[in-house]
DNA sequence: ATGTATGCAAACCTTTTGCATATTC
DNA sequence: GAATATGCAAAAGGTTTGCATACAT
C-alpha cells in the first residue's frame, strides 16, 4: 500500500477514520480506476489481501466513501426496476433532485450517434440520457 | 376494461395467452402512461382490481411484456450498483451488447446541457449518457 | 477513554423458481 | 386435451442492521 494513497485518501476523508479496512478498498478501486465494480467483487479482490475483511464491511466502507465524495455510485436513482410502455417516440429522462419528478422530455440524439459512430466506431442501437437536476417548476418556487 | 386494449395487447403477444391479470397489469401500465413504476407498486394497483393476483405473476407478466416488446424496463443493464473513482472529466458510458463490455469514452455535453435549459428551463446537474450498441471490436471480428 | 469501525449472524427486500392446480387455446 | 399461466411457498440474490468486540483518535 502506497503511503501517498493513504494521505489522500485520509485527506478526503475528513472526520471519518483511516482503518487498514478502508485503505485495503481505496486501494484496490484505485488500481482498477476506470474499470465499474460490483459490490461482491472488490469484496473478493479485497479478501485477497486482507482474508479477514467482511462483506458488510466492504457495502459500509463504500458507502462512507460516497459521502465522503470518492466514489460515485452510478445510476444511484435506479433502486427497483421500472417499467412503461414502450414508446415509439424515443425520449429521455430528467430527474429533478428536489421534487422527484422524473420527466420525460425529448431531444435530437441523432447527431450524437453520428459522432460516436465516426469517433470511436461504434454502432449505436439504444441511447439513454438522464440528467438530474431542477425541473423549471422548482427552481421558480 | 376497454375492449379495444385487450385487442391491442391480444395483438402484441403473438402467441402468448390473454388472461384477466395479464389485461389488468396492462391496462394498469397504460393508464399510468409516461410514469414509471416499481413493480411492487403495479402490484398494489392491481391487487385493487383483482386482490387474488400474486406478486409472482406480476414479475412474470412484466417478463413476457418486456419480451412482447410492449413494456421497456429501464436501466436494465444495471443490476447491481458499480463504483468507480470520482472522477474530474466528464465520461460517459458505451455498453457493448456482444462482449458486455463497459467502455468509457467522452463527448461535449456543454451544448445539451444549454440546449436542455433553454428548451426546457431545467438546471442540469449530472448527465449520465448510457448508450448500449456493438463496440469497434465487436464490429470487427 | 471515548467514540467509531469491524465481524458475525440475522433480517430485509426484491426477484426467481418448483410444483400442483386452474385456465386458455 | 395439451400446453401454458397462476398461486403459493420456498429459495435465491443483494443489501442493511443489531450487537458485542476491536481499534483509531
Amino acid at each position: 500500500m502506497d503511503h501517498n494513497e493513504i494521505c489522500e485518501l485520509r485527506e478526503k476523508m475528513q472526520g471519518r477514520r483511516m482503518t487498514k479496512q478502508r485503505a485495503t478498498i481505496f486501494t484496490i478501486i484505485k488500481q482498477y480506476e476506470g474499470k465499474h465494480h460490483h459490490v461482491y467483487d472488490l469484496y473478493k479482490l479485497a479478501k485477497k489481501k486482507d482474508p479477514k475483511i467482511n462483506l458488510s464491511t466492504v457495502y459500509r466502507t463504500l458507502n462512507e466513501f460516497k459521502k465522503a465524495n470518492v466514489v460515485e455510485e452510478l445510476h444511484l436513482e435506479q433502486e427497483h426496476h421500472h417499467y412503461e410502455i414502450k414508446e415509439k417516440k424515443e425520449h429521455q429522462h430528467l430527474i429533478c433532485e428536489k421534487c422527484d419528478a422524473v420527466i420525460e422530455f425529448s431531444m435530437p440524439t441523432k447527431p450524437l450517434k453520428e459522432q460516436l459512430a465516426k469517433q470511436y466506431g461504434f454502432f449505436i442501437k439504444k441511447m439513454h440520457v438522464n440528467v438530474s437536476g431542477i425541473c423549471r417548476k422548482c427552481r421558480i418556487h
